[in-house]
DNA sequence: GTGGTCTAGACCACC
DNA sequence: GTGGTCTAGACCACG
């Protein structure tokens, strides 16, 4: 497990743990019935607070993704896979729909949009390479 | 001038009048030297609190987008639409970027995040078709 | 409404406070679309910390009993009561048959449950009825 | 001797069995003078881990229903059937009022309950005999 | 004023 | 060792 944690996202840190966690479990990096780190190994990893971590996992409990096993640790529930795949493609969907409303909503033509977006994409794809 | 304010954008209320109103001004639909309507009236459209608008207003004048006129009101800076297109490009540049990245590190290939996109930009063309 | 905390109940502050809510909605003291007193003040009116009544607005979200109103507080969701009618139902069910469960299962006869729990009403009607 | 254990029960699993070993002791399924199986065989049977059925152990000794016999097991202590009756009836007592003082303080009109009650018994009363 | 987040540190029960 | 709860106090954004 790789989590990039950044504090000025916008998003809550206990909110990026919750979307890296659902995932890397949509990706079968992690896999249903697999033990995830301990909350406060997690805190240490990512250098926040072990509370913030516990907040991600309240959360994740709340999404039947992973479960508490008394005084062992968290396990990645049975059927999560489907879960979180789900999860995935609806937190994306929502996101990329938000931002090419604002686009267009700002009067660009739906072209200009797919332009930006395809230089976006390949920013991305250079970083994600150059970074490996 | 139309807006659209929704309160569950993730983003703040104060910050989606600020985009709406540079947009606008990109746009031309607000050209410099007129004027814009008051704060309560925006407001009252709005249907948001007063304060709210203010706060817009407050970093209008600060990226010097709005000037206000003693008595008279807040009007669009001679030399905002220049400052605006690019505040424009940028604003959604970063946000398209955001966006990008995070579906490619979520594990998606940059084919099924481009169709994610298209799909995203239909809606969008659809919903916008629509609702004129 | 008038909220008793036991900190020594078994169940953790911040559930206690996640019931009675829902109890209180689901009886029609709180109404949909009114608004519950403030974090700061229930915490202060329940002695505990504000944090442990934050806990329990939380989970209040997550359940879709409150909504937050940015700036303004937490209101009851439309909706909620039939929703928390639900809850209270199923909560006291599932308590209910745990409790006769284990009295069946401790090898008393159904006769005599029946009995401990007629003498178990009646003492709690005369304490309520005493408190009033 | 036959435990049930459920992880998902609120009380710990030490807890668990504890009660369940004073009940049977109550109903003379364990006779004074009688060996209980070993630490080890009872994790075994319950699927739980032995350092909580030495929990479960410590508490049984503490209260005076267990007694360890050096080189041999635990046997259950003389006198002990008298004190596990007087244990049952209180737990259970005292279960049962706290269950019904929630569900009259949820608001719940006595009658209410008492169907309630009814419902449950029957429910445990039929899940007991399909067990059998 | 409101809710939301985060940190720090303590204590608990459980396995 | 594990997760869970609670307290205390700070800071932020929003209205």
């Amino acid at each position: 497990m790789q989590f990039r944690i950044d504090p000025d996202n916008g998003l809550a840190i206990w909110e990026q743990i919750v979307r890296q966690i659902k995932y890397a479990v949509a990706e079968g990096v992690l896999v249903p019935g697999e033990m995830i780190p301990s909350v406060r190994d997690l805190a240490r990893e990512l250098m926040v607070n072990p509370n913030t971590v516990q907040r991600a996992m309240q959360q994740l409990q709340a999404d039947e993704v992973l479960e508490p096993l008394r005084g062992r640790g968290m396990a990645v529930c049975t059927g999560a896979r489907k879960q979180c795949l789900a999860d995935r493609q609806s937190l994306l969907r929502q996101r990329l729909e938000a931002t090419v409303d604002e686009a267009l909503q700002s009067g660009l033509a739906a072209e200009r949009v797919r332009e930006m977006f395809e230089r976006a994409l390949e920013t991305a794809l250079r970083r994600k390479g150059g970074g490996e």
